[in-house]
DNA sequence: CGTTCTCTTGATGGGTCTCAATATGCGTGG
DNA sequence: CCACGCATATTGAGACCCATCAAGAGAACG
């Protein structure tokens, strides 16, 4: 009785999304009706182990999922971008567990558990492939964390960045902020830095190297693939 | 309809359970009936890709998921241990994203699908403690990625190194393969290596050097943790 | 009883880090 | 509108961590 209903949601494992924000479908009448927030570039949207009631949708700006260690040291788990709905699991354990920091000035709707809940509810799943799930998303966080694990643990600098970048070019597609292969790139080398896994000045010298080769452009928050299919190649072997 | 069950299950955020092996309760009377497979070191129990209906339970010997690149570099994303599931969300996909392979030689039950949707049906939750969920193992996989992200992305060979023994040790304690600080370690140095993300050769002096200040002792397949207190501290920092 | 893993150790080189200094840009307040 | 402070980007020098290559010794295995 409890399991059927997730057993059904078989169909989700071969979803194109590209993005995090596959959580739900929203009608646009319900999304004129929800609170729309700003959060300023450095505010939290959650602190450690805080607990909530309601899920972000981000309509405008990066947000990241970091640990901090005592010493310093800052490793980014998560980004959130545009469309991209804010650690989906929340629905699950309704618990924040590491915090989130907003990296640019932000646009977010806060989506009440319940509403989730009811709007699940009224979908039927007559529509087999326009809804999307909350477990589709978390699958695919799932899969996007092996993906870094294997860059973190495998890949070397400039792999790693290609890849980010790359990577951060095709989530950006869909909410349509990338024009001829030029898009916002907000990230700072320091935050670039903490997510790749190496220092903010090596960033600099692989990206300095990338610009030297003609590869990529960037320059006031605004990031260009000059030379797309190189880059890619860059990112390292596609997996066997 | 579909979403209620899942939000009732709200109650898992504080699972004190310590290794992936807390998909569901299973009867001793249905495990006897349980079919028992034994399945030999370096065979695979998933290829690529693969379909599958079924779930394996780990009863004895390691196991473990990699990616490979074409050009040799291998990167470990899971350790399966005895208890573990394998995968739990393969309930949900229907499919194996990436392969697995038997470290050791090993013992697996086999629970197909159906099995776990009928016993999650008979279970209703009156037992609000007692009963762990497929949900919960794929937070606890969450959890888990997002720990070896960072130990990944921002520590040192021994910082990993360290952490994983740890790791290891508390995963078999439930088990009961450890017994006063000592237990079966059968990995090999280099799938150590493609565990932490460095050279079999590094992890072979980093073993060394904790040999040689006395924090471990590590031969014939069997790890003791002569002292834990200091093993602890090696592996790093706890977050903030 | 050879063959193949696995472990060990040394030498060397390279990728990346750290420290440090300077430049550049940007917001804020006078 | 300018001055100032602070965040960010850039660049160099040196050191260190770790990778790679290579060779040899056990150990496991058929």
């Amino acid at each position: 009785m409890i399991f059927a209903p997730v057993l059904r949601l078989t169909s989700f494992h071969q979803e194109t999304s590209s993005g995090t924000g596959v959580l739900i479908m929203i009608s646009t009448t319900a999304e004129m009706t929800r609170a729309r927030y700003e959060i300023r570039r450095h505010k939290h949207l959650a602190r450690r182990h805080e607990h909530t009631d309601r899920l972000f949708r981000i309509e405008d700006g990066w947000a990241c999922q970091y640990r901090l260690l005592p010493d310093g040291r800052r490793q980014i788990i998560a980004l959130f971008l545009p469309g991209d709905y804010c650690e989906a699991q929340w629905v699950l354990t309704g618990q924040a567990n590491w915090p989130i920091v907003a990296l640019t000035d932000m646009f977010v709707t806060e989506i009440p558990f319940h509403d989730i809940r009811a709007r699940h509810a009224a979908h039927n799943s007559q529509e087999p492939d326009g809804m999307k799930s909350l477990l589709g998303s978390i699958m695919h966080t799932l899969k996007s964390h092996e993906k870094w694990i294997v860059n973190l643990g495998r890949m070397s600098a400039t792999e790693r960045i290609c890849a980010l970048l790359h990577d951060l070019v095709e989530r950006l597609r869909p909410s349509g902020k990338v024009v001829s292969n030029h898009c916002p790139m907000p990230l700072t080398q320091y935050d670039l830095a903490d997510i790749v896994g190496i220092s903010s000045v090596h960033v600099n010298r692989v990206l300095q190297m990338l610009r030297g080769e003609g590869v990529i452009s960037l320059e006031a928050g605004r990031l260009a693939l000059l030379n797309p299919v190189e880059l890619r190649r860059l990112g390292g072997p596609a997996h066997v």
